[in-house]
DNA sequence: AGGCCGTACTG
DNA sequence: CAGTACG
DNA sequence: GCCT
């Protein structure tokens, strides 16, 4: 095993014999999810196939994702004399799935080599319009990238799952998967390679891996390794995105996000069937103790450590315990109604029952209700609601009287937290409050959570209180990338406020009205709300 | 070896 | 201050 | 845990 290459040649090694072996690929990338267009490009080269950056005569096979990100790359021109193949990536998907490669005949790009008049037409009639959505689609950026988000749709199961593993199957949503479908699929009878290029059906293969490594997500945030803890996270998504069911470590082997640990782990799962060390961290008794009490709202690893370590080892044990803060307790008390996941349709009740309140309270007042709520899931785990009042004033002051209109409609039932700002105009100027809220006409608490945005650093709140945390976390680091600081509050240049609190504040945020113009200023593709469970 | 989001409340 | 939470 |  000579190391001959190294990383510097990061080659998954390919096999002379792959069932890609003698196709010299371009790829066009318009419109493709930087993360599945790395695992094709991996599993092409791996599996015998060369890439090349550039159109060159050696070309066997272009591939891009429609006919318009085709053209949007290529000038028709060069396509006319382009001797290969044209096809669309969902061939290289369904080719890996199936583990051959699959008749090319329905994948050709329907670009139209005669037609000089519009580009996109060609609906390449007989055989089988190689998706034609490109011919009806102004904006094919747009369009793919929410076809392309469908895939992300697995992560979110993921994300219930680990979240209440023990018990609601939890509920799938598969929202934003009917929508997109609906409107991608307005006429075409479907051949089988198109209709997986609608939102994307997770096949849930390797759902093997991903449900131990939620398991290990838990059990490592339990422990305060948040680090850890997230690289399982990021590991899923990637293998969640993967076409086929891996049955070696060796098909995993150079994913982002996928190192020797996750290799091996993932080659013991697919010989086993289990993970020892997952086995052993389910066995042990501090595990499970820290793991149930960081369940609990207020409860965090160190805690939870503090508790064990005094000998509790149920949530019974705890309610003897006084060193728990006010908080802790009504989280304790209210352990199995917080866990409890809200329907959509009982969230959108509230929201309107609140904006009703609030109205009588402020007119004018804007109350969204945002979290994964606004990202269209099925069923929520809490309610995440950003205020805001368009005078650019009045916001001041409205959230206490606002709370004690709701407790006094019973709605509103205990708080966590409460703090104000607006009303000195000092820190940021949002008042924020959590608390416990019933449904109606009964008595099962859910978490809720308010935030009153002065109306100029509304799309800020809006942005980070819609999420998800990943996106966040890409949008902040994006935004540092380019020289600025990005929080809830707004945008900055970050040399500047960079060191100092909020509250000195020499500098003040950009200007932006719109979620959507904070997204084209940092230059990331902009998302509707329900695009955002990455 | 060291980074891995940024902020605010509680006690 | 450490701990916890929020997305 | 992964990545640089």
């Amino acid at each position: 095993m000579a190391p001959k290459r190294t990383k510097t040649n990061k080659n998954p090694s390919p096999e002379p014999n792959g069932m890609f072996s003698g196709m010299v690929v371009f790829l066009v990338e318009n419109g493709v999810q930087s993360l599945r267009l790395q695992i094709w490009k991996q599993k092409l080269i791996q599996m015998g196939a060369t890439i090349e950056t550039r159109l060159s005569k050696k070309i066997t096979h272009v591939f891009a994702m429609n006919s318009n990100a085709l053209l949007q790359q290529m000038d028709r021109e060069q396509l006319q004399r382009f001797k290969g193949r044209v096809l669309l990536f969902q061939w290289l998907e369904d080719s890996l799935r199936l583990g051959e490669k699959v008749l090319e005949d329905s994948y050709y790009v329907g670009v139209d080599s005669e037609g000089k008049g519009d580009p996109v037409k060609s609906p390449v009639k007989e055989s089988a319009d190689g998706n034609t959505s490109g011919s009806d689609e102004p904006s094919p950026q747009k369009k793919m990238r929410s076809s392309l988000e469908g895939l992300v749709d697995g992560a979110d199961k993921q994300n219930n799952a680990v979240k209440n593993s023990p018990d609601s199957p939890s509920s799938s949503d598969s929202l934003p998967f009917a929508l997109s479908s609906t409107i991608m699929s307005p006429r075409t009878p479907r051949t089988p390679s198109q209709n997986s290029s609608l939102p994307y059906c997770p096949p849930d293969l390797n759902r093997n891996i991903t449900e131990i490594f939620g398991k290990l997500i838990n059990i490592y945030r339990a422990m305060g390794d948040d680090r850890r803890s997230f690289s399982y996270y990021k590991a899923i998504t990637v293998i969640e995105k993967l076409p086929y069911k891996i049955e070696s470590a060796d098909q995993v082997k150079d994913l982002p996000g996928i190192g020797k640990s996750m290799q091996d782990h993932i080659q013991e799962i697919v010989t086993t069937g289990k993970l020892s060390k997952l086995e052993h961290f389910e066995t042990d008794e501090k595990v499970r103790a820290i793991s149930l009490f960081g369940e609990v709202w207020g409860i965090g690893p160190a805690t939870a450590l503090k508790l064990y370590e005094k000998g509790y080892r149920t949530l019974d044990d705890l309610k003897n315990d006084d060193s728990l803060t006010y908080a802790q307790k009504l989280g304790l008390k209210y352990f199995h109604d917080i866990r409890t996941r809200i329907p959509r349709n009982e969230v959108q009740e509230m929201e309107q029952l609140m904006q009703k309140a609030g109205e009588e309270i402020l007119p004018g007042v804007v109350i969204i209700c945002g979290g994964s709520y606004r990202r269209g899931k099925a069923s929520c785990g809490d309610l995440d609601v950003v205020i805001t009042h368009p005078d650019g004033k009045s916001h001041k002051g409205f959230l206490p009287r606002f709370v004690n209109h709701l407790k006094n409609m019973k709605f509103l039932r205990e708080d966590l937290v409460f703090s104000i700002h607006s009303e000195e105009g000092t820190d940021s100027g949002v008042d924020t409050y959590f608390g416990l809220c019933t449904y109606p006409g009964r008595e099962l608490r859910h978490r809720i959570d308010f935030k009153v945005y002065p109306r100029d650093i509304h799309a800020f709140g809006l942005i980070a209180w819609t999420g998800n945390d990943v996106l966040n976390r890409r949008l902040r680091l994006l935004a540092e990338s380019k020289g600025y600081r990005l929080d809830d509050t707004g945008l900055y240049l970050a040399t500047q406020a960079s060191g100092g609190k909020r509250g000195a504040k020499a500098s003040a945020s950009l200007k932006f009205d719109t979620e959507k113009e904070v997204f084209d200023f940092l230059g990331f593709p902009w998302l509707e709300p329900h695009e955002r469970n990455l």
